[in-house]
RNA sequence: UGGCCGAUGGUGUAAUGGUAGCACAACAGGUUCUGGCCCUGUUAGUCAAGGUUCGAGUCCUUGUCGGCCAGCCA
């Protein structure tokens, strides 16, 4: 019943509930975009709060203006929040309340609470007044009940154009809050809409619907972000005036990430400029981009959790939803082996066209995932970063005469390095001790380093596709997109090697490349014959920071 | 120059008039067949000034700074 660390929210909530209010939220996306780890906040805090007292949550659609609105992004927005592991209630749409908003308009204007105002959208706009003064009365404010009725009617009926009329609430012209100025209820708009198709030509604006698809569906918290807290009591008001179930609107800080951005628009421009593949590409901050990027749902829930809900404007360091990443993956990663940037080791002393099969874990923070196989042979692929001819104190790596680990295998010793006539490294020659397999010396004597590595006849070739944050700028604020995405965002490379395993990998999968981080197998190019992974993240890496 | 809302270490948060705590980040160390994980430690905070009170991060006043609002978007 009581839920996790109590928020301000929560804490209203738990009270209203100990007096016997059931719990009755709700997620209302406009199915106009794709939904992001800002959404992802929202849809924590509404689902979660609801199964935490026992009580449900509706997901609504709330598709008030079809000019942007379509089928595919509901289908998207279902998809993802299934995806994060939510169930909601009942699946509403705005759009099936019409008939319902406007007999509620008619009772409005019935009380001469609105009234038909013919000005323009400019005189609207000159006629509201500024933040220190006053508007002015439309013309068209005292209009007669029985005449304002009429028109709403002849609106509805199509006989208008465009623009040339809406329907108004009649509350107070001088109100220091602007949406109480007469605010707009409904406009001619003759767009067809993806589900209501031409059946309306006048369409109701946020204020007006919003609390009416509430109440309607019985919902007891209205939980909505910041920008709201201006328009809550013309969210009252309505309620107010038709007397209707009044749920109770509370406002929370909206997500703001850093080094990203998170505005639909914005988002966007990223897609539409091709600064980023698409609404998928794995630098988005959206959900089905940090799918594909290989985030899991309970990350992301983690990361939610973490963040907490206040009223306050923050800026969460992108390095928490990391962190959560990894405490996540940590845990359920299957690891494996693959070498990024290959250099080839020739094991002198170690038979000629001989494999053997070497047993490994799977995951050392889950026995339960058990061991595998992983072929060995004379020759192989370290990381070339593994390496290096004459190296800084603290290197525990390879290097001329000196002798490293390669995990799960034997202790090898570098005899030296093979260069070409351009003095590129070409292969390093080593030699094994066979009294080391497995990884531990018959002797009892250490070595500093383990090091990764795979065996070249049987790794397979793959692409892998290393990322790193879409904006080099903590809070990019420009539109100077071209020259505030990090170009090093995204980094392909091709010819690495992989663990023979790896290519069979359902796509989606998510492994740790040890000692290189979380990787996935990409959801729409891997295949078996032409394998290709996502970094999610890299591990920590304490010595990457110590060399600067 | 109107109204509403907010302000706690570098970052995100807790403390509901009674010892300012947690997490991330940073730094130092321990452990280790992943320079991962894990463990230990260090640095560092109540926007300001008044007031109420035995006692204020918390209540009051004023100020400062920040967010939102002048769509027929949501």
């Amino acid at each position: 019943m009581v839920g996790q660390a109590g928020d301000f929210i929560r804490d209203i909530v738990a009270a209203e509930a100990a007096a016997g209010k059931v719990v009755r939220t709700r997620f209302p996306p406009e199915p106009n975009g794709y939904l992001h780890i800002g959404h992802a906040k929202a849809i924590c805090i509404d689902f979660g709060i609801a199964e935490e007292f026992g009580g449900s949550c509706n997901l609504r659609m709330d598709d008030t203006n079809p000019s942007k609105e379509s089928m595919d992004y509901v289908e998207g927005i279902k998809r993802d929040i299934a995806w994060l592991g939510f169930k909601w209630d009942k699946l509403c749409f705005a759009s099936d309340y019409f008939e319902q908003m406007y007999d509620y308009a008619v009772k409005l204007v019935g009380m001469g609470l609105a009234y038909v105002c013919e000005l323009s959208s400019e005189d609207v706009r000159v006629s509201r007044g500024t933040l220190t003064e006053a508007g002015r009365g439309s013309p068209f404010r005292d209009r007669p009940v029985q005449e304002n009725l009429e028109l709403f009617k002849r609106m509805r009926g199509g006989e208008f154009p465009d623009g040339s009329m809406t329907l108004r609430a009649k509350i107070d012209m001088a109100s220091p809050n602007l949406n109480l100025r007469d605010p707009v209820m409904y406009r001619i708009l003759r767009v067809g809409h993806y589900r209501a198709k031409d059946k309306w030509c006048i369409y109701p604006s946020y204020d007006w619907a919003h609390g009416l698809e509430d109440s309607i569906e019985g919902i007891t918290f209205s939980l909505c972000d910041l920008d709201f807290e201006n328009h809550r009591p013309l969210y009252d008001w309505f309620l107010d005036k038709l007397e209707i179930h009044h749920p109770r609107q509370i406002e929370f800080a909206r997500l703001n990430l850093s080094h990203t951005v998170m505005s639909k628009r914005k988002l966007m421009t990223l897609v539409e400029k091709r600064l980023v593949s698409g609404w998928d590409d794995p630098r988005m901050p959206t959900i089905c981009g940090l799918r594909r990027r290989g985030f899991s749902p309970g990350a992301i829930r983690r990361f939610c959790s973490t963040i907490g809900v206040t009223k306050f404007n923050s800026l969460t360091d992108c390095a928490l939803l990391d962190h959560c990443l990894r405490e996540d993956l940590n845990k359920t990663a299957t690891r494996a082996m693959a070498i990024i940037d290959p250099v080839k080791v020739v094991i002198e002393n170690y038979p000629e066209g001989s494999t053997e099969m070497l047993e490994a874990v799977n995951n050392p923070e889950d026995p339960a995932a058990g061991t595998r196989k992983i072929p060995f042979s004379r020759e192989l692929y370290i990381e070339s970063g593994d390496f290096m001819d004459s190296p800084p104190p603290k290197f525990f790596r390879l290097s001329p005469g000196r002798e490293v680990r390669l995990r799960y295998a034997y202790f090898i010793k570098c005899l030296r390095a093979v260069r070409d006539d351009s003095g590129n490294l070409v292969e390093l020659r080593c030699s094994y001790d066979p009294e080391t397999r497995g990884g531990n010396a018959a002797d009892g004597r250490k070595v500093k380093g383990t090091i990764h590595w795979v065996s070249a006849a049987h790794s397979a070739v793959g692409e892998v596709r290393l990322y790193d944050r879409l904006f080099l700028e903590e809070k990019p604020d420009s539109e100077d997109y071209e020259r505030l995405v990090n170009p090093e965002s995204e980094k392909i490379l091709l010819g690495c090697r992989l663990e023979p395993s790896l290519p069979q990998a359902k796509p989606g999968a998510v492994f740790q490349f040890e000692r290189l981080g979380y990787f996935c197998a990409d959801l729409k190019t891997h295949s078996p014959e032409k394998p290709v992974f996502n970094r999610t993240v890299p591990l920590r890496e304490s010595w990457a920071k110590n060399r600067k």
